[in-house]
RNA sequence: GCGCUCGUAGCUCAAUUGGAUAGAGCAACGGCCUUCUAAGCCGUAGGCUACAGGUUCAAGUCCUGUCGGGCGUACCA
């Protein structure tokens, strides 16, 4: 529709052009968009404004030639107006707006999909999470955002790929390894004190009693190695790694592919991406200035191998070898990206924790000097997760090893509930998630009121089979009966649903599906509550059918697309 | 200090990416069930969009500066 309302203009502006408003060159840009305000029509179009300059007409005046010089548009358009500083609005017909039901039940759970995006191949890399203990909140949040983004993008036509990229290799994992071991010589009456920077928690000792389970005594010996055995590191990692994939898939999240951070050692491309940078020109041996605004005791002066991102946007220039001679995580980081590149697709959609920030534009920086298209990596921040329950904020220290895991949370409150509410703001905001209020059964709790709204609709297809009445098909001629303004704004909302997935594919702002939803949902309450759906009259009551099946579809497309299901009944 | 990010009703947040009179929910107050789910609905009240300039026909949105919160700030990942 909004298409149409677009050609509508272009040929009526062109119209003009043949009268001298315009000079053969004004290049006709401005907008069609949706009103806020319902009184303002159905859309509406800046166009006057936007070239009255060029026009040289005051804003009004110029619409009002546009208007006066508008085709006729049989049944789609009702009247149109210039309203305010001289917009154009346009209101539709009650014929056109009733075509919206059966569109969407022809297209059925296709309905608000959409071919735009066709031919783009879009990786999607999220979570990412070390595998070295249990996913947290935060990690869930991104988690869910990172899917969702990949679905809408998947809606539009998108070709997309999931990608989990796993930190296996670095300093990290050998801590991990230590404890385990420590955990596991315990087991074995050998106590040996933690040191500093092992990890304290609890799910250390289940994986060394797993271990013990495994392997008996075999890693038990003399006296503690001071580098914990390889395949114990292996086999804490791996653990660690079904947990992640465990509590995914508990979320329904599932990934293309699992990309080895140590495969990139092993097959030698660290270092083939650092000759590559040398080639160029971009590496030197330098020392970095101390960090201004921090204290820094231990800072000394080292020469590093460094790469100068600082030639391509970031602040500084970067390590990518350390003093001793080996990698960064940030050399392994750019083989890493540049494997992705390589990899062929148009854009690399990356969701990363807010505390990456400040590593976004080395990254870029890498990328943009090795592939020479600056544009290719997108990074999404996700902000923290704060918990509460009952209004109260729970209590949680990493250090002291006492924090709730994602999986505690999902299966008290459920995949529903976790991913509509973390979907509810936008990623750059910080989100406090609350236990009660996510698993309520009140219109307080946005997942409740959505699906309750489904299933109030189907509760209505079941009344229907109790009175006997046949099952519903819809009838074009019973829809000129759908003329209640509650109605109206019902179908300007279910019209408006392609609009928003592709928007928010577009932007990758999955928050505007839940906002979407609840603003359906309350329109569909209203209507419930103040008409009755099965009226005596047959032709009314077909035509209220046809209207809330089609809000029922919407509504179930959109949770799908959130990856929350769409009850029948509560 | 610098970079990123955020600042909107008492609270938690939206706002069609520059559009018209800035919207929801919660909390507060007042109403609606012999009728399809009251697990719901309706109404009232609540604002100098942190502040000051600038660009524009039009600014919560863009540019500059100030204030305030969060995150980051070499050989961790």
């Amino acid at each position: 529709m909004r298409s149409i309302i677009d050609r509508l203009i272009t040929t009526t502006l062109e119209r003009l052009r043949h009268e001298g408003i315009f000079s053969p060159d004004t290049a006709f840009v401005f907008n069609v968009e949706r009103p806020r305000d319902k009184n303002h029509g159905d859309f509406a179009t800046n166009a006057a404004l936007v070239l009255a300059k060029a026009a040289r007409l005051p804003p009004r005046l110029l619409a009002e030639k546009i208007v006066a010089a508008l085709p006729d548009t049989q049944n789609d358009v009702e009247k149109w107006e210039v309203a305010g500083p001289g917009f154009i609005n346009f209101f539709l017909s009650d014929y056109s707006l009733h075509t919206i039901i059966p569109t969407i039940w022809q297209a059925g759970s296709q309905f608000g999909h959409s071919q735009i995006g066709a031919g783009r191949k879009i990786q999607v890399e999220f979570v990412s999470a070390n595998p070295t203990g249990p996913m947290h909140l935060g990690h869930g949040r991104g988690a869910v955002t990172g899917d969702v983004i990949a679905r809408l993008l998947q809606a539009i036509g998108c070709t997309v790929e999931r990608e989990y990229y796993i930190n296996d290799a670095g300093a990290q994992t050998l801590v991990l390894g230590r404890s385990v071991l420590i955990r596991y010589y315990a087991l074995f009456g050998r106590a040996v004190t933690l040191p500093e920077g092992c990890y304290p928690a609890e799910y250390v000792v289940e994986i060394a009693q797993a271990l013990r389970e495994r392997d008996g005594d075999r890693w038990l010996a003399a006296e503690l190695p001071a580098e914990p055995p390889p395949a114990v590191v292996d086999f804490a990692m791996a653990h660690c790694l079904g947990w992640i994939r465990d509590d995914l898939a508990l979320l329904n999240i599932h990934f293309d592919t699992w990309f080895s951070e140590r495969s990139l050692h092993q097959r030698g491309l660290i270092a083939q991406v650092a000759a590559r940078l040398e080639e160029k020109g971009l590496i030197y041996e330098g020392i970095l200035e101390p960090p201004k605004g921090k204290l820094l005791e231990e800072w000394e002066p080292r020469p590093q191998r460094l790469f100068r991102s600082s030639q391509f946007g970031d602040e500084v220039d970067r390590p990518l070898q350390k003093s001793d001679g080996t990698f960064t995580y940030f050399a392994a980081d750019i083989a890493y990206h540049l494997d992705k590149a390589e990899r062929n697709f148009d854009t690399l959609i990356n969701i990363w924790g807010a505390d990456h920030g400040g590593y976004i534009k080395r990254v870029q920086a890498a990328l943009t000097a090795l592939t020479g298209k600056p544009g290719l990596l997108e990074v999404r921040l996700v902000q923290m997760v704060n918990l509460f329950r009952g209004g109260q904020p729970v209590r949680m220290s990493k250090r002291s090893g006492t924090f709730v895991t994602l999986r505690e949370v999902v299966e008290e409150a459920g995949s529903d509930a976790v991913r509509f509410w973390f979907l509810l703001r936008s990623a750059g905001a910080n989100l406090d998630f609350d236990l009660e209020l996510a698993m309520a059964k009140t219109n307080d709790n946005p997942i409740f009121y959505v699906q309750y709204a489904h299933a109030r609709v189907h509760s209505v297809w079941r009344r229907l089979a109790e009175k006997g009445l046949p099952p519903h098909t819809v009838q074009r001629d019973q829809l000129a009966r759908l003329t209640e303004p509650d109605e109206r704004d019902l179908l300007r909302l279910l019209s408006r649903f392609p609009e928003v997935v592709e928007n928010a594919a577009l932007e990758k702002e999955p928050q505007k599906i839940p906002y979407y939803l609840l603003e359906l949902a309350a329109a569909f309450h209203t209507y419930y509550n103040g008409h009755r759906i099965l009226d005596e009259d047959a032709d009314l009551r077909g035509a209220r059918l046809s209207l809330i099946g089609a809000v029922g579809l919407v509504i179930a497309n959109g949770l799908t697309l959130l990856g929350v299901h769409a009850p029948e009944q509560m």
